[in-house]
DNA sequence: TCTTGCACCTCTAGTCGCTAGAGGATGTAG
DNA sequence: CTACATCCTCTAGCGACTAGAGGTGCAAGA
């Protein structure tokens, strides 16, 4: 029972103080005793589930998705195919990004090898963005 | 001279009407004529426009980026080193991205693959969320 | 002419996931 | 005792829109 507070919990989960605050407010985060001034006092429980937060951020999960993953965390006797949905719809939303990312590279490409490095009328970069039908894709 | 209404403009560009009117409020477009009912009139060259900014956002440049980029549109005998230099800062942006979009990808993979789609308390999805030392990748 | 109904107008507030700052209280080291 | 860091609450701001309220304009059919 080491409790701890809301800086130290910052420094060991990676999570800054005011966005600790942020999920205690939106309710990712229970709301934790207090010492008596006041001040917020975590213990390694909510340490662990902030860690939880920070790494399913760090992939990508929207806020009411992580919500859902640590609701299944809390209930580790139900079926999981609710959380494997969600990481399936994510990796979906992934490779479309990915994919989408490939293209504009591509594009971006050859916008920056055809600049000559002259006069802006004679720019490629401003000429494909100007004229949509001199792009490589046409899917966006 | 043929004037067009916000909705043909925004059927025409690809720009939504209210988000025409946000470019409007953040100087993007200039400030159009109106008509005898107050209704906003259009010309083709701001039709051209709107297809330079739409095409520019799905490119990914963020607002004040093509506020540069419309700014070097309209003075085509300046040297081209500005949009050529913003053209390749969203090229390492979009390239660093896919990198790190693709080790993301890796690690849901691993996920999704790992779940026997039993109970939570089995489920790799879940337990690669909570204990980041499982992670492929450590970089995030 | 009337009326229906869509497109237009302005303005404010909401979205997401935080982040920044004001203004004050608490805790700790020298 | 005095700095100074850290904590507290609260409000407002970010980017790039989007949604909605409440009202006006306009064209076409009955």
């Amino acid at each position: 029972m080491k409790k701890i507070t809301i800086g130290e919990a910052a420094r060991q989960s990676g999570v800054k103080v005011p966005t600790i605050r942020y999920y205690e407010g939106i309710g990712l985060l229970r709301v934790p005793s207090r010492s008596e001034g006041n001040q917020r006092s975590y213990e390694p429980s909510d340490l662990k589930r902030l860690v939880f937060i920070r790494h399913a951020r760090e992939l990508g999960f929207e806020v009411e998705a992580i919500r859902t993953l640590l609701s299944l965390q809390d209930n580790p006797l139900q079926p999981c195919a609710s959380a494997d949905a969600i990481a399936k719809a994510r990796l979906v939303e992934v490779e479309q990004r990915i994919r989408s990312l490939t293209a504009l590279k591509a594009e971006l490409e050859m916008m920056v090898e055809g600049c000559g490095h002259g006069r802006v009328d004679q720019c490629r970069v401003i000429e494909v963005l100007a004229d949509h039908g001199q792009c490589a894709h046409h899917g966006h």
